[in-house]
DNA sequence: ACCCTAATCTTGAGCCATTCAAGATTAGGG
DNA sequence: CCCTAATCTTGAATGGCTCAAGATTAGGGT
């Protein structure tokens, strides 16, 4: 059920000029099987791979790849930054209160920016983000049928 | 220009049926006359009026006026918290990429969750938090006319 | 195939925003 | 005016991330 990359990461970072090296083809690996993943995620991924991958090799991947547009970074509240590889289809993300499942969610228009605000302050605005926030099907289920209650319920 | 306080800040605190005391008072009148202040500028506010007050006393004022609905906190990106006084009128943000000015956005269809997402995932979606990112005038204004500057031209 | 050099990575320290913990102060009901 | 829990002060600690210096390495040139 995890992605198989149409492109290899190795085609897609030689495609966008940047140097391939081991550490970059595990980050994009890493974040291509588990989206939404944090820095410390990747890094752990990672290592499987390559056992002695530094932390900041990590962010140093995460940076330039984000750069080169091969990855998007979005960050929910205070949390750390999470990364994903649908990096130009201006999705959204729904998010849970309750135990922080990151779904995505496909934009109903389509192309950036996919929403006018009211006024613009004269702003010229490129973007809209969009983040959905309540909880997901599980702890919403958990919340109604064991009001107090951390259980996780079937999955 | 600054807002003045339909409602003292020492009644609001009191009808949450909080304590009142000169720290919180300090803390919600400074979010008050500056909004979108972080946690930082919040002190340093503070600071003015008691000059004593402890970084980490602000931290658990802002914390208790947010759970007491008093204050509503936002991030944009990986920064500080913002704090703000609007707090239940599902308003939005513009966000200067340049220059971090955050400006509110009144929602234009009112009541949360404004925005319906084209699939839920089985999520109870209670919120639709929407930031709209570019340029403020001023800094798209100084980015067309003089493209290689840090100038920030007249008001 | 081998050099060479800039790009990249490793190591290790440092920073910022925030939180934790323990003891002193204080708001406000009785 | 007391009393006690809530709050604040002080000081240390954490997590996420960045900075800096030196070692390694990708990949164009020969």
């Amino acid at each position: 059920m995890l992605p198989t990359p149409e492109v290899p990461s190795e085609s897609l970072i030689r495609a966008a000029g940047m140097r391939v090296t081991r550490q970059r083809v595990a980050v994009l690996d890493a974040v291509t099987t588990r989206p939404h993943a944090s820095a410390a995620a990747v890094l752990e991924s990672v290592t499987l791979a390559l056992p002695d991958v530094s932390h900041q090799a990590v962010y140093d991947c995460l940076g330039h790849l984000t750069v080169a547009g091969l990855l998007r970074r979005v960050t929910m509240d205070g949390g750390p930054a999470l990364y994903e590889t649908r990096t130009r289809d201006n999705h959204h993300h729904l998010v849970c209160r309750n135990c922080g499942l990151v779904v995505d969610v496909d934009c109903a228009i389509g192309a950036a920016p996919c929403l006018q605000p009211s006024h613009s302050a004269g702003f010229v605005i490129d973007e809209a983000e969009v983040i959905y926030r309540g909880q997901c099907a599980q702890c919403a289920a958990a919340a109604s049928s064991t009001p107090v209650s951390d259980e996780v319920g079937e999955a």
